[in-house]
DNA sequence: CGTCGTCGTAAAATCGATTTCAATGGAAGT
DNA sequence: ACTTCCATTGAAATCGATTTTACGACGACG
């Protein structure tokens, strides 16, 4: 019943010790530890003696080992809802980056969005001995927190700002980000306005999107029924559907879409073009996160951008900071901004703006 | 000079160890373990104590300790260009996916092309304890191959197939591929046809696409000369310019352009319309990868499928087939297909076919 | 000239779970 | 009734680098 015959990687008769080092060396393993830790404890001479020796015999240190005695990990965590989503996938990008430049390594996982899953990643993450975790958003299972509390894991929510929040966040306001858009197509003289929603089970980014949508429309007087809202997965034929269903279903026909992000903002531009509607004359469109073919669709996407690459880059920063004991600002604000591009305008017939009695 | 004061995961006095559940629960240490590692070992009702046991006290197993006795660090890493780019994102995903289903954590690294820093991160990662890694091509430098072979980690080369290498593959010919998208140029009726290709340098997926490209043209008596292939990173905008560029030189002008990415090809895309050329009848343009917009531009493009997803799956399945010391076939081939859309046609003036003297 | 401090190094303790080995008790078989 | 075997558990050894402690040599200073 031979089953696992293979040498593994530490298995290996040839797998190199510090102690070997040591012995070609000519000192002790403690000497080779500080020669690698803190060069500047071990004479020059031994220390280039102890150099010729690593490089000769290919030593790797154990990590395990290290990581055992010295009770660091060198590693971090970070949980996604999924690296399908470029915004994800950059932040995560932008964060392994600067972790690298600081000798740390990363730990990634995926949750699908399903709290539930999330918890139990971050169990298995911390485990693993990540020593602090990048999150997604501020809504999480309330286990998860108290394990971060008990064993005071640094942590960020990203995604979010919040400073009123007992636990750190690195991004914006989704609400306000959100209401910006709504100001705008507002402004621009729009009253019937519909929304295509990213799902919000569970996701406190596109609840609070959603909400900010609508209490912005309402601070001027518009009401968003239910039925000028759908929830969709983001993808391009989602958002043409979902287009298609709240263009048939708008009485009188909306004159402004707000779509949950560029991909749902891709779906319904393409939506309409096919119908044969201008944009924006007849329809306005804006979309949310500002991804790189926005700048290039037909016509121009107006969306918010969002600085995935600085949030994971800043939540890095905090995490590193803490991990080093510095003193870190607990709350870190990114600027989101309105990209004006040409798909939304003011409405072609201020005559829709009176709505008949509904 | 207060320096590390925070209280660090471990150090936490009230940091659980298997010794403190195996108080609780009034048994050995050896017996948690059993009762974790290996449960049909250990009585019901002692297993339901140990579990309430842990329950209670929080109790988190320390990885590194766990690793160092065991050997096996539970860690496999991926090591790709850039987590910026959709299919490397994608295949990271699928891949963590599997992993995830096997107790398996994703360690991650990106080497943003460069072959040196890839030999640095890889280096990293086994230090780190990865117990094998994903790669992507197969150019990497020759130390990365002498290490991986020293210690004998499995590892296993993506977005490459090549039965003939000593390395494990997975995925598929590139030039060949590439060449398909050729060919179908070719069968349209297309002669002048020029190249936006991805950087080729330190970059084999890129290089034996274009070489691919050369020979099929070859092939059918059609030469391409330097002048018709530009090299450009990936984005929308270098598209465009890389276009431009192209449809200036051409003499007369080409009546289509293949590209090393969808990305490159909707800018080619979107130049061509902005010149106020039509598509395909003016120019076809093919892409590569079929992103998720590739199917919604306008026109849609016709474009070359690569499964990432099921790249990463392989790969993982692949790996993890090594680490259980089952056999496991060293190459697997997935499937690319030329997805045929509305973006290439037979150009309008066959005219054009007979190219002067040059 | 002796003592103290410093520097570089070595020896030994340590991190915490796993694994090996041995011991116990009970069931099954002779 | 006695041996054998199996299942269950505990005690102790172990993984390999880091860290603590100790020590010898050397220079400075009183």
């Amino acid at each position: 019943m031979a089953s696992d015959t293979r040498k593994r990687f530490q298995d290996d008769p040839s797998r190199v010790r510090i102690t070997d080092v040591a012995k070609l060396a000519g000192c002790a393993p403690a000497t080779i530890s500080r020669a690698i830790n803190y060069p500047e404890k071990v004479s020059p001479e031994r220390r280039a003696r102890i150099e010729n020796a690593m490089l000769e015999l290919g030593y790797v240190r154990n990590h395990a080992a290290r990581a055992l005695r010295s009770q660091r990990s060198h590693m971090v965590g970070v949980l996604i809802p999924t690296l399908d989503y470029a915004l994800y996938a950059r932040l995560v990008g932008a964060a392994n980056g600067k972790f690298s430049e600081a000798g740390i390594s990363t730990l990634i996982a995926t949750f699908d969005y399903d709290l539930d899953a999330e918890l139990k990643e971050a169990r298995l993450l911390l485990e693993r001995g990540a020593e602090a975790l990048i999150l997604v958003g501020d809504r999480h299972r309330p286990k998860l927190y108290d394990l971060l509390d008990q064993y005071e894991v640094p942590f960020v929510n990203t995604y979010v700002y919040n400073a009123a929040s007992a636990y750190p966040t690195v991004g914006f306001d989704n609400s306000a980000a959100a209401a910006k858009a709504a100001q705008h197509l507002v402004h621009l003289g729009h009253k019937n306005i519909c929304v295509i929603s990213g799902i919000t089970k569970d996701n406190d980014r596109t609840t609070r999107r959603l909400e900010g949508i609508r209490a912005e429309l309402l601070r001027h007087g518009i009401e968003l029924p239910e039925s000028m809202v759908a929830e969709r997965p983001y993808s391009i034929s989602n958002g043409r559907r979902a287009c298609a269903l709240l263009l048939s279903r708008g009485n009188p026909r909306p004159t402004a879409i707000i779509c949950g992000n560029d991909v749902l903002a891709l779906g319904a531009l393409i939506e309409c073009a096919a119908k044969g509607m201008e944009i924006p004359g007849d329809i306005s469109v804006v979309g949310f996160d500002n991804l790189e073919y926005a700048a290039h669709s037909n016509p121009p996407l107006t969306t918010v951008d969002v600085p995935a690459e600085e949030m994971g880059a800043d939540a890095a920063g905090y995490i590193l900071g803490k991990l080093n004991g510095n003193e870190v600002a607990t709350h870190v604000l990114v600027e989101v901004q309105l990209i004006l591009r040409n798909s939304s305008a003011p409405p072609k017939w201020p005559g829709a703006l009176a709505d008949p009695n509904r």
